[in-house]
DNA sequence: ATATTAAACGCAACACAATTGCATTTAGTT
DNA sequence: AACTAAATGCAATTGTGTTGCGTTTAATAT
């Protein structure tokens, strides 16, 4: 399906600061930063970018993820995930020297034990170290 | 050996806002936020506040986390750990209802095995859910 | 093709977290 | 009690994210 349909199934209209910010969250294989994204366009207003991007996690196109510096990224689900129920049980890479971040998608982690009382959501977890391109 | 004399083993002037910084800090054995930390003065300037914490951080008194909100968090450390090899690998807990986190000193994590390239320097675990005083 | 309208956009203003510079105060020492 | 480097408190600034509101535009109906 391309990009125009894929955003009008999610109940959205396909304007070009949609199509433009899809297109750069399906690129790479990563999580992006507000600051990454909008370095993508020659021009585009902040607010409509967070709208944007507030809009695509609402649809369950995109999960929201906070990286080692506290930075916001936001990445494509690779399954479809509505809002509610986000697995995130894949786990992020951060970079200490590029800090970009990766989604390890075959990456999973063991189930954890927590003590009586506690019951768990979800978890997130995030490596961090070199990527791939900075070794 | 008490808190007076544990800021000054760790290279810092023992000063009323350290002293109860720690003392937060030490009681309950979860990780504060800025704002957390200052509700329990009566009256702190915000900004020496942040320098405390930094401080402390860069004397290996405290560790930082982010927490699912994006809410930067310190809580103390239980082993000493020299700010460069935080060893970071236990747990941390958010809760959903009152959006405390803890850290869960007992629960490790499982090693991964990353794609090659990629070189592990460390990991964090947030586990979110809801905590035992909630449930 | 054109008109319609709800959604999306762009701007201004605002709220909050965090940092920096600088003058003043204070803890630990001589 | 005096000294000095460290710590504090205030003002100003930066960065991130949100809200309100008038204008524009995508998708629909005519």
């Amino acid at each position: 399906m391309n990009t125009t349909d894929y955003i009008r199934e999610k109940g959205l209209k396909a304007t070009p600061v949609r199509l433009k910010a899809l297109e750069l969250l399906q690129s790479g294989a990563r999580a992006w930063s507000h600051t990454e994204l909008e370095a993508g366009f020659s021009k585009v207003d902040r607010i409509t970018l967070y709208r944007v991007l507030k809009d695509f996690e609402e649809a369950g196109m995109v999960h929201k993820i906070i990286d080692m510096d506290g930075v916001t990224r936001f990445a494509v689900c690779k399954h479809s995930c509505p809002h509610s129920t986000h697995s995130e049980d894949h786990v992020h890479f951060n970079c200490r020297k590029c800090h970009k971040m990766f989604c390890m998608d075959n990456v999973h982690i063991a189930p954890i034990q927590l003590p009586a009382g506690f019951t768990q959501i979800g978890v997130n977890t995030l490596i961090h170290g070199i990527c791939d391109a900075c070794n």
